[in-house]
RNA sequence: GUCCCCGUAGCUCAGUUGGAUAGAGCGCAGGAUUCCUAAUCCUGAGGCCGCAGGUUCGAAUCCUGCCGGGGACGCCA
């Protein structure tokens, strides 16, 4: 909609061809809509652009454009104000948004799509909690903010591959592996004290709890290197899968179970990609050997220091196996690369971009989104994530008490860089504070009216969209025609929460007039099938809203 | 000390690739239903956009410094 005009300013800005040097790129002006009705449908700066360029009086290129633009005599143009200190402001008549909102039925789902990332393959990393434990609340913005920049981009027309990468390699696994079995040994009876740095949950004693049950479970006392392994490897996967289980509980998927043991360290016919990578390094002159340990030279990079790959006991770090894991990211040819992390990891960022520079990639190609932590609030007082028994508030608590539409409505909300404030009492209730139900609630209205239209024998129809012609309606069909746009912004900036804002603000001005407005008219039945139509409209909006979001639509309340 | 995020209404936050008179929800005070779902709507009060400079036609937005809150700075992952 909004490029439409563009198109038009464009067009009449060259034809003047302004004397001096030729007009630069394309961003350099913009189209908005304007927050007063009294400064039009469309408005744009370009004349204080152009003005400010050529040294020229905006509000003089302001009236040379607007006669340009007359001249050309498009239909749907009611009127061209210049306002304030060179502003051009566009009034259009229904042509054209009668035009732009047939697309929404035409197009149904697809609506708001584009093919802006067509031919674009994207991997986006993001969770990738070690798979020591349970998934805690704290995980739980990461995923939501990662599967929904997923569906974003994908429907933007991004290939996108969603990817877990599992840190099953490295000592907290065996940590996890000593913790369980320290748990059986004790309830064997023997007297074995918990690591140092062991797992404590209560969830390590289930396990060990389970492990005594089954019929593999090792001798105790016995090998106990032995039994170890097995505790861990036990441990392992049934963590992974409880990871798994609460992941779709929240309705998170994953195309790639990266599992670093087997694709970084593994052993496979080729060389392992640790050592590859590692060789490259030193090819590449990047690294030296410091206070008997290996350090990759990130300070001639881009970072400020540099930082250990091999530790001096020879083990490698997590760091390199990064680097390895990133490295092959690239070579799977994606054009984009998104990881999801949190907060605490922003140190990570230059370090790993250092390194790609490092092996000759293009380190631009690699966002990384940082979310900031979560605080859970009760009653207006902060719940602490840990408890007392080393267990976290889980994610899989949280689910059961709030129920996933709230869960992901919360944690969407907000923009990833703010810290956000998780309350639960208010996640919980089903009343009118509930921002979640606001936006469902519209939904689900349009639903029962539908139901009703049938029995008044009424239905939507685009034939009289041109009766439309109140405030409010013109309003929500403004805003409807901003959507594709709102979507491409979000997608870009990985921003879900330009969506939620989005749709609150569609669905109050749906309710308002609602309320104010009696849609299924039968005095007036070419009206209430416009009407009708025009909620339709509302209606796929917010189902394609709410599916960018993860969050369901229901059809009544 | 270095680095990252944040500071906007009583509270929680949008708005930040510079645009016109800075917005929403909650809370607070009032009000609306003979009729399509009141999980809704309307009205009102409430602001040195942390502080101070700078850049320019124009700054909540960009730059510098300072103050305040959170986080990261391990041969842990």
């Amino acid at each position: 909609m909004k490029d439409e005009i563009l198109k038009i300013i464009k067009e009449s800005v060259d034809s003047l061809a302004l004397p001096g040097s030729p007009m630069g790129n394309e961003t350099e002006f913009e189209v908005s809509v304007p927050k007063k009705k009294e400064f039009g449908d469309f408005s744009t700066n370009a004349a204080l652009v152009i003005g400010s360029m050529k040294g020229k009086n905006p509000r003089e290129v302001a009236q040379e454009i607007v006669e340009a633009i007359e001249q050309r005599q498009h239909g749907f143009i009611e009127r061209l104000d210049i306002a304030g200190p060179g502003f051009i402001n566009f009034f259009v008549n229904e042509t054209l948004f009668e035009s732009q909102l047939r697309e929404i039925l035409r197009l149904g789902e697809k609506y708001g799509a584009s093919r802006e990332g067509s031919g674009q393959r994207v991997i986006v990393e993001f969770v990738s909690a070690n798979p020591t434990g349970y998934l805690h609340f704290g995980h739980a913005r990461n995923a939501v903010v990662g599967d929904s920049v997923c569906r974003m981009l994908s429907f933007c027309g991004y290939e996108v591959i969603r990817e877990f990468y599992i840190n099953d390699a490295g000592r907290q696994m065996d940590m996890l592996g000593e913790s369980v079995y320290s748990a059986l040994a004790r309830s064997c009876g023997l007297a074995r004290e918990l690591p140092e740095d062991g797992y404590h949950g209560e969830y390590i004693s289930e396990l060990a709890g389970e492990i005594k049950k089954s019929e593999e479970c090792p001798q105790v006392p016995g090998d106990e290197s032995e039994a170890i392994e097995f505790c861990r490897e036990f441990a392992y996967s049934r963590l992974l899968e409880e990871i798994k289980t609460d992941l779709l509980d929240l309705r998170v998927n994953f195309d790639n179970w990266y599992s670093e043991r087997i694709e970084i360290h593994g052993r496979g016919s080729e060389e392992r990609k640790l050592d590859k990578t590692l060789a490259k390094l030193e090819d590449l002159g990047t690294v030296e050997r410091k206070e008997q340990a290996l350090w990759f030279k990130a300070s001639l990079y881009g970072d400020g220091k540099d930082w250990v790959i091999i530790k001096k006991d020879g083990a490698p770090t997590y760091f390199l196996s990064d680097i390895a894991y990133h490295m092959d990211k690239y070579s799977r040819g994606f054009s984009k690369l998104i990881n999801v992390w949190g907060a605490d990891h922003h140190s990570h960022v230059l370090r790993l971009k250092s390194s790609m520079k490092a092996l000759g990639l293009d380190e631009s190609s690699l966002h990384v989104l940082l979310i900031q932590f979560v605080r859970l609030v009760r009653e207006g007082v902060e719940v602490p994530m840990s408890k007392r028994t080393g267990d976290f508030v889980t994610l899989r608590e949280v689910l059961r008490e709030v129920g996933c539409d709230a869960t992901r409505f919360f944690l969407l909300m907000r923009s990833s860089d703010s810290h956000l404030d998780f309350d639960l009492s208010l996640a919980k209730k089903e009343s009118s504070e509930n921002p979640v139900y606001y936006v469902q609630y519209a939904n689900a209205r349009i639903s029962s009216l539908m139901r009703n239209s049938e029995e008044a024998g009424i239905s939507a129809s685009e034939e009289h969209l041109n009766l439309l012609s109140n405030d409010e309606e013109r309003n929500i069909m403004k805003i409807l025609l901003r959507f594709p746009e709102v979507v491409r912004s979000a997608a870009e900036s990985l921003s879900p929460h330009k969506v939620v804002y989005y749709l609150q603000e569609l669905a109050a001005e749906f309710h308002f007039y609602y309320n104010k407005t009696r849609i299924l008219d039968s005095e007036n039945t070419d009206m209430a099938s416009a009407r009708l139509c025009l909620a339709r409209y509302v209606q796929v909006v917010i189902e394609n809203g709410l599916g960018l979001l993860g969050i369901n639509a229901p059809r009544s309340m």
